[in-house]
DNA sequence: TGTATTTTATTTGTCGACAGGTGGGCGGCG
DNA sequence: CGCCGCCCACCTGTCGACAAATAAAATACA
């Protein structure tokens, strides 16, 4: 009776909640580049911003060090993981995989729901690019193709591809700038052609939207890199 | 001068050390089944076992959550992650694309410490097998395939071939009692060609390998599963 | 006797504090 | 004046303890 369920959602929920909050908050400052790559971590002033232990702090960053998202230097600090331009290969090719193999798998296994989330997250990110809101564009771009992975029913590849988007969501980040503004109108066309594809049942529609989609990217973030080698090589070290 | 910097790598080795062997030891155990899926995991009973606080007990605890290894109940316990076999076609796909895709990149990427790696590995699969030991194998043939990862040189591959081998070890390991002794004699021999097709840089004829030897170990661990359903009813508890 | 409620016990989540280690500053020596 | 080694301060890793939350036990009631 003497209960109010609501209205301290404020500072701290509940037991163990404060933790995923700091994990969350840390992840999307990262992701966003909020925090820029190489930049120190330090336990005692999270603890103070979060205004909790260093312990709770202590366990977000565990679990953002075991998805690589940060490195712990033993002993010493932990810092903000670097992108590796090295693997830049490896990405793109994961990406390609990814799109593909995503794309093919929620042709065949989707329902009513899963039609109606990726359909949500596309509308999201139509408004984005109306509105010229470039983080927007890049997080909701994200979500449109977690969903689809989703609907693909396959754990393994819904975790790498959230993985792989979410490095692509910093290189992205780095290099927003000089976002061209046809390419966001073409990638909204792209994603209708993908879902009715994936309405469709066409599993060999699907892979080729997939490589084709794939490869815009792929060549977009490529003319990015070479167009803009500054501030490439300053944030490499 | 009075340091010595041997000797002493039974208990407590330096500091940070001791969460490494926290998270290793479980991870090793919840994969070989020692620990069971399902069983719940007692952080004070962790503490007392390898004599050292709660803290860094959790800290390990956090990491396996992070890899799926165990599944934590909010304020209420931790256990070991199930096995999903509802999921298992989803294993399937995932662990056959990964075959191919890694003897692929391996057959262009590799270079002679690979290849030695590689050989490496599969010389002690290889005495695993004439030697009987079942639990071996299943070990050294993962090191052997994750081995062949690390040569395509794409970290997204090889992680998440890492966590489905690992998945994997734990199926096998569910149903090794009906282990037929020809198979791994065989698994040898399609090593071995796998390797001269990498040799070989032959991307072709990595791929068609690598479909036959994941096809092969699916219609195993199939033939297990429908052989045994006693077992595996009981464990899915 | 069965069910609902309170109490209790165990286990997790969080806290403040201490100890060890690493890097940087300071001083000595060449 | 520059280089090397020592000392100090700061930050991380670990510890023991406390408090919240939940499940089980015990009790009361119909």
């Amino acid at each position: 009776m003497g209960k109010e369920p609501s209205e301290r959602e404020v500072s701290q929920v509940k037991r163990g909640g404060g933790v995923a909050r700091v994990y969350e908050t840390l992840r999307n400052e990262i992701i966003d580049l909020k925090l820029a790559p190489g930049s120190p971590i330090d336990e005692t002033e999270l603890s103070a911003r979060f205004a909790m232990s260093r312990t709770p702090i202590r366990e977000a960053l565990v679990r953002l060090a075991a998805e690589g998202m940060i490195t712990t230097l033993t002993n010493r600090t932990t810092i903000v993981s670097n992108i590796d331009f090295v693997q830049l290969g490896a990405f793109f090719d994961a990406l390609t995989l990814m799109y593909r193999v995503t794309a093919r798998l929620a042709a065949q296994h989707y329902d009513e729901s899963d039609l109606a989330a990726i359909r949500s997250h596309q509308a999201s990110f139509t408004k984005a690019v109306e509105s010229g809101d470039v983080l927007g564009m890049i997080a909701t771009n994200r979500d449109f193709h977690v969903a689809i992975a989703v609907a693909g029913r396959n754990k393994y590849y819904t975790d790498l591809f959230r993985r792989v988007l979410d490095d692509g969501r910093r290189i992205l980040r780095l290099y927003y700038h000089s976002y061209d503004d046809n390419l966001p109108r073409q990638y909204v066309i792209e994603h209708e052609h993908m879902i009715s594809a994936m309405i469709a049942r066409d599993v060999q529609e699907s892979d080729r939207l997939a490589i084709e989609h794939a490869d815009q990217i792929v060549r977009q973030i490529r003319s990015y890199i070479s167009a803009d080698s500054r501030s490439a090589s300053s944030i490499a070290l």
